[in-house]
DNA sequence: GACCTGCTGCGGGCTG
């Protein structure tokens, strides 16, 4: 494979490599031959390498274009900054080695340049790409969208291949449609349509994936078999969970049973056993929580090692731990409080400076273990991680594998990850995610059809610079994977939308973007969209979030952030917890929060209000067929198959326990065929009826809307009614004359469908989704775009029917249109994502 | 009863 590459290439990687890995070998062949490619292969695989090295090496041998706005010829395309960065840092090895090379074989030695601009990026360097482009540019899908929208694009017109990392990650979602359709006017500038390469850790289908990164062109798939396995065990730390030690003070009357200590100490012990841990929780909070209690257990151990140099060695000998006590008492100074000193925590609230610190120290080994949300689920090696530490059942499968993947990243090496289940509930989830790791059975994914806000945001964009004849824009956009079958009516209704021409007088409020001319079917800017399109661009929705800062700081240093919700709830004077430090509030501002340090106080825990992603709906389907399979055998066999599964003893004890007094107390169990409904009254006296449903949340929330909908016309009443991953609890006040059964949550699936559709214009998700589809069209006047980005910390609101779930009511019923048909003539509406 | 919900990124073009 060598034989291809210029000589100064050559030498350079024969010196620093044994030979080509699989990916790397299998990526240049399909480069090389020209195809589109999508290289499919775990990080640490030479990734870099295999998407880089084809193209360094035309660029050490081919002259510099004698334009300079020819100059960049290489795109590489990362959905995080922190991945741009490091892949920045990475070709400099292979830059200065084919240099040196040339220098030796007394060619010419090649000058290739690097440059990067995303947000973090200041504007003389901005400036400095338009004038003089690097050979090769790093960025990020919203940077490439910014450059494109701007005079800068000039500096794009040479491009020759595009590198898209880590494409699993964007395809299916809003993000990865926005990008597709900045390839596609990428393409549309250049001479030839550029030459893409994309990256990706184990996907499926991988024809999906090939086809979002191609658009309308074929793409070489490149997937090596990899030798790479995983062990996953699942451990519960207790013989019997219904039976946990008393947590909290029993003076404040707080005393619970937990099984939090017993985690906290198996996890504690298993950090001492290894070189560099990772923690993954599902919650900021929760990862919070742990952390400061593995730096208590810390801060104990050498208390109680301090005590005579005999415990002291006692202890490090016993428990094999790896860090001598001294050294946590040298470093913590004096003994308040718990320093963190043998882990941090890590999210997306935690500032990026500190989050580059933690990653750091983690990776130089100062630091033992880091407890991370799936903020460290992505992007850059993590160096020498030996363990992966999963408290409570990963969202998916496909979230577990990359999440135990960062363990072992060495080729060749294992990965090894251990699962704490935090609840009996948790436990079959826990096992069955288990299992499926191992035998790589990710969720599906599937990039999403015709998502008209992005469409209508990229057209803004388009539209703002140059005039577009409308057949030339619908072939652009239909070249694009995600708008390959986009209809006529949808994308008029968005031009009629832009255009200022809407259903109903409710959208008066909106401002038309652009001129549709129908006579010669040419599309023109309006004044502004331009400015509009690089203010406002990009898929991600903003939340109210307080920055987080040092108070009194000469500059502004930021600490990390919190929820709105949090805020309100705060005084000047509290404490509380972020980055396992605690802080005082010294000030509330508008948008941010003012703090000073205040080590060794005691601390409120932060919350952070998230997304609900919700159970993958073949995950839900394989967790109910398990169950299935699980209760037609005996216990023994079940017993032995779990534990070939992975769990310990006391895993699979616990699950059989749970199992066999679920099905004494109501018979049947809900699998993936079965629907169990359970009636009780509650401590009020009022019915409640809990619908078990393993498919998640995603088919329990719809459905919870219609059974919401069918009591109001049923009882007259507003009953409660909350959807979760296992199913649906409804609270029902103790009117009703007939106590409620199943036939409550049983529905036709055609009427299912109309229910859901009427009841979703209704709903509290339904505006807030409408806002932020609303948003990302460009269609919000400006006024309430900047009041709807600062919602709630300016304390100013946006008016009227953009904002609140009362008049959105109003507003579905002015349009006097079935859900469908609005569906698609507002470009809004996105259901669940 | 126990358990108690993620992350990603982020102006350009003008005047003076």
């Amino acid at each position: 494979m060598l034989e291809r590459f210029g000589q100064a290439t050559r030498e350079w990687f024969g010196a620093a490599f044994a030979a080509p890995t699989d990916a790397q070998a299998g990526a240049w062949r399909a480069i090389g031959d020209g195809h589109h490619a999508l290289v499919v292969a775990p990080t640490g695989s030479g990734k870099t390498l295999a998407a880089f090295l084809w193209s360094l090496d035309r660029l050490a041998r081919e002259p510099v274009p004698a334009d300079p706005k020819r100059r960049c010829r290489v795109l590489y395309v990362s959905p995080l900054k922190a991945l741009a960065v490091d892949v920045e840092r990475n070709l400099r090895a292979p830059l200065a080695g084919i240099r040196h090379a040339a220098a030796r074989l007394g060619v010419p030695q090649p000058d290739i340049t690097v440059g990067m601009r995303t947000g973090d990026t200041p504007a003389d360097e901005r400036r400095a790409f338009q004038r003089t482009p690097p050979d090769i540019l790093i960025t990020t899908p919203e940077s490439l969208f910014l450059l494109l929208t701007s005079a800068a694009r000039e500096s794009l017109a040479g491009v020759e291949t595009v590198i898209i990392d880590e494409v699993h990650a964007v395809a299916a979602t809003k993000r990865g449609a926005h990008l597709a359709l900045s390839l596609e006017r990428l393409d549309a500038m250049l001479p030839r349509p550029a030459q893409r390469i994309g990256l990706s850790a184990t996907v499926r289908p991988i024809e999906e994936t090939a086809r979002f990164l191609g658009g309308s062109s074929h793409v070489e798939v490149v997937q090596p078999r990899t030798a790479k396995t995983i062990e996953v065990s699942v451990q519960v730390p207790v013989e019997d969970m219904t039976q946990l030690d008393e947590v909290g003070e029993p003076e404040e009357g707080s005393r619970r049973a937990s099984i939090w200590p017993a985690v906290e100490e198996r996890v504690f012990d298993l950090i001492g056993r290894h070189q560099s841990t990772i923690v993954f929780t599902n919650s900021r909070r929760s990862a919070e929580r742990l952390c400061a209690r593995l730096n208590e257990l810390a801060a104990d151990a050498s208390l109680a090692a301090s005590g005579s140099a005999a415990a002291d060695s006692a202890l490090a000998a016993g428990q094999g731990t790896r860090w001598m006590p001294a050294a946590i008492m040298a470093q913590s100074g004096a003994a308040t409080g718990a320093p963190p000193v043998i882990a941090r925590a890590h999210h997306g609230s935690v500032s990026r400076e500190e989050r580059k610190h933690i990653e750091e120290s983690l990776k130089s080994g100062q630091l033992p273990a880091v407890v991370a949300t799936s903020s460290l689920e992505l992007g850059i090696d993590m160096g020498s991680v030996d363990l992966v530490v999963q408290i409570e059942a990963p969202p998916s499968v496909a979230a577990g594998l990359q999440r135990v993947g960062r363990a072992g990243h060495q080729v060749g090496a294992v990965s090894r990850g251990v699962v704490f289940p935090k609840h009996r509930g948790d436990l079959l989830s826990c096992a069955v995610v288990a299992e499926r790791m191992g035998d790589g059975a990710i969720e599906e994914l599937r990039y999403p059809r015709n998502p008209l806000d992005v469409l209508a945001q990229q057209i803004v964009a388009m539209v703002a610079l140059d005039p577009w004849p409308l057949a030339d824009l619908a072939a652009l956009v239909r070249r694009a994977a995600p708008f390959a079958e986009l209809p006529d009516s949808a994308l008029h209704a968005v031009l009629d939308m832009l255009s200022g021409r809407y259903p109903s007088t409710a959208f008066a409020e909106l401002r038309p973007r652009l001129v549709w001319d129908r006579a010669a079917d040419l599309l023109t800017g309006r004044p502004g969209a331009q400015r509009l399109a690089v203010t406002s661009g990009g898929t991600i929705p903003d939340r109210g979030l307080f920055g987080v800062f040092l108070a009194g700081a000469e500059r502004a240093a930021r600490v990390g952030e919190l929820d709105e919700e949090m805020v309100y709830e705060s005084r000047v004077g509290d404490v509380f917890l972020l980055g396992s430090t605690s802080w005082r509030i010294e000030d509330i501002t508008p948008d941010r929060v003012l703090v000073s340090p205040a080590p060794g106080a005691a601390a409120r825990m932060p919350f952070w209000k998230g997304d609900q992603p919700g159970r993958p709906v073949e995950l839900g389907r394989a967790i109910g067929a398990r169950l299935r399979a699980l209760v037609r055998q005996d216990d023994e066999t079940a017993t032995a198959a779990l534990r070939a599964g992975g769990l310990d003893d006391w895993a699979a004890g616990n699950l059989m326990a749970y199992l066999r007094e679920q099905r004494e107390a109501t018979r049947a169990l809900p699998d993936d065929r079965t629907v169990v409904v359970e009636r009780f009254r509650d401590e009020l006296g009022d019915w409640r009826l809990a619908v078990h449903c393993v498919l998640g949340a995603k088919v329990n929330g719809p459905w919870a809307l219609a059974v919401a909908r069918r009591l109001t016309e049923r009882y007259g009443v507003d009953a409660q009614v909350m959807p979760s991953d296992d199913g649906i609890v409804v609270r029902l006040p103790d009117t009703a004359d007939q106590p409620p059964g199943a036939e409550l949550v049983a529905f036709d699936p055609e009427e299912i469908t109309q229910l859901v559709e009427e009841s979703v214009g209704t709903s509290a998700m339904f505006a807030s989704r409408f806002r932020e589809c609303a948003a990302r069209s460009l269609l919000l006047p400006a006024a309430t775009r900047a009041a709807a980005s600062h919602c709630g910390s300016s304390g100013r609101r946006p008016p009227s029917c953009w904002t609140s779930p009362g008049s959105m009511r109003t507003f579905r019923s002015r349009s006097k249109r079935p859900a469908s048909a609005y569906r698609t003539s507002s470009t809004c509406l996105a259901w669940w994502g």
